[in-house]
DNA sequence: CAAATAATTTAGTCTTATCTAAAATTTATT
DNA sequence: AATAAATTTTAGATAAGACTAAATTATTTG
């Protein structure tokens, strides 16, 4: 199927804002993480539904179907073994590649990207450290971080804990982390490993204990 | 300044189409070239000059102005670097290259052409033999060929003869060769290397001696 | 659980790039 | 040079992707 960017776009904001446990992503998420209003993100569902790569229902919100999946995956294959070329063989810096990649991803030639991964020899990870979908769109999940290995500056949403004690939990939801909440790193503390994080525009601060417990994907 | 993918791709044909003496191109050529209507090269004809990339007067037809010869000749720069990088460093052949190299190069990023141009050691041709133009524009104009040069199936224009005595362009002109026709190659002859082509849809036939002396710019 | 608030969708516009059909202009021909 | 033919432009539509403002649906709160 040949798709717009803009289309290709979509897929790839979808894949990204997908979490646990619903896989579910809201209209208002999707016009955020792009910079368009949520009116032109309801256009863009609307036909991504009709052509099946979205199981979309009005005001449900929007899941990849699994061909949608299948194109997402390959778009973020793409970006990252550009990504590789763009360090590894033009010496680029890793915070260079970003938006050059961006636009490289949509570049269509499935031999072109073939030939580009068996020349860079396979690589399994991208400059950032994400792991590249191999050409079946298998990888190991490592966007799922523990929040100590966050970076300041950086938006994820919660999506797991790795204990599940009461006390724990509890001692989350006073603070106001739940898993689906976006949170943006401010910085850790050098002295008592703790991070300070903001939460629905509140700022707050988890001790690093608490923090390695919390699992967090990046967006 | 930001042009759209169409845009560029006008600049790139027109700059392509251009021929002595006049360095115009018609509108109709244009959208043969490109396989759209008329009236929508029109539109954009308008629009380009508008934008001061090309000179344009109804009726007239068009010619680059200096930024636009600029911005298409960088085109061509990244066209024929992407495809040295396809084909020595990927090793696709030089016939599978061409639809490639026509996405990648509207990636927009003076650095990435600079430094990709450093990895592949600063190549003069691409792998059709056409010249690369350096990063200031500059190139050894060998896209100007000689007809016994040509190749079975390419399709060019006549820009140019290289003796001008009165028989010559006498036989020429009875043959219904002038500067500007396009001309597509049939084939060459081995025995005694003349050489078959189409004119407006007419077959005929060119002795070596006279291809030698006619300069045709392939399209 | 009803009212207030938030999220989402619909309706109506705009821009870019395309098209066809009709009108205008230029070029060629008799 | 007048008319025919070819070329080019204008006029009016369409589709994709975006927007704002208004209406609708869902969620939260008192």
């Amino acid at each position: 199927m040949e798709l717009t960017y803009a289309e290709e776009n979509y897929l790839k904001a979808i894949l990204r804002l997908t979490v646990p446990p619903d896989y579910t992503v809201s209209t208002n998420s999707i016009a955020a993480h792009l910079g368009s209003s949520a009116a032109s993100v309801t256009d863009m569902l609307k036909k991504l539904g009709e052509k099946e790569l979205i199981l979309y229902q009005r005001y449900k919100g929007a899941s990849l179907s699994e061909t949608g999946n299948r194109i997402a995956t390959s778009l973020v294959r793409k970006h990252r073994l550009w990504e590789v070329f763009l360090v590894q063989s033009l010496g680029m810096t890793w915070d260079e590649v970003h938006d050059i990649a961006e636009e490289l991803e949509h570049i269509k030639s499935d031999q072109l990207i073939e030939r580009l991964d068996a020349f860079l020899g396979y690589p399994k990870y991208d400059p950032h450290g994400d792991p590249i979908p191999n050409a079946k769109g298998k990888y190991t999940l490592r966007s799922q971080i523990q929040l100590t290995e966050s970076v300041p500056g950086q938006e994820a949403i919660v999506i797991g804990v790795r204990e599940s004690d009461n006390s724990f939990l509890r001692h989350l939801s006073e603070k106001g982390v739940a898993i689906g909440k976006t949170i943006k790193i401010i910085g850790h503390d050098l002295y008592d490993q703790s991070i300070r994080l903001t939460i629905d525009n509140q700022e707050l601060s988890l001790s690093g204990k608490v923090a390695q417990n919390i699992l967090i994907k990046l967006i």
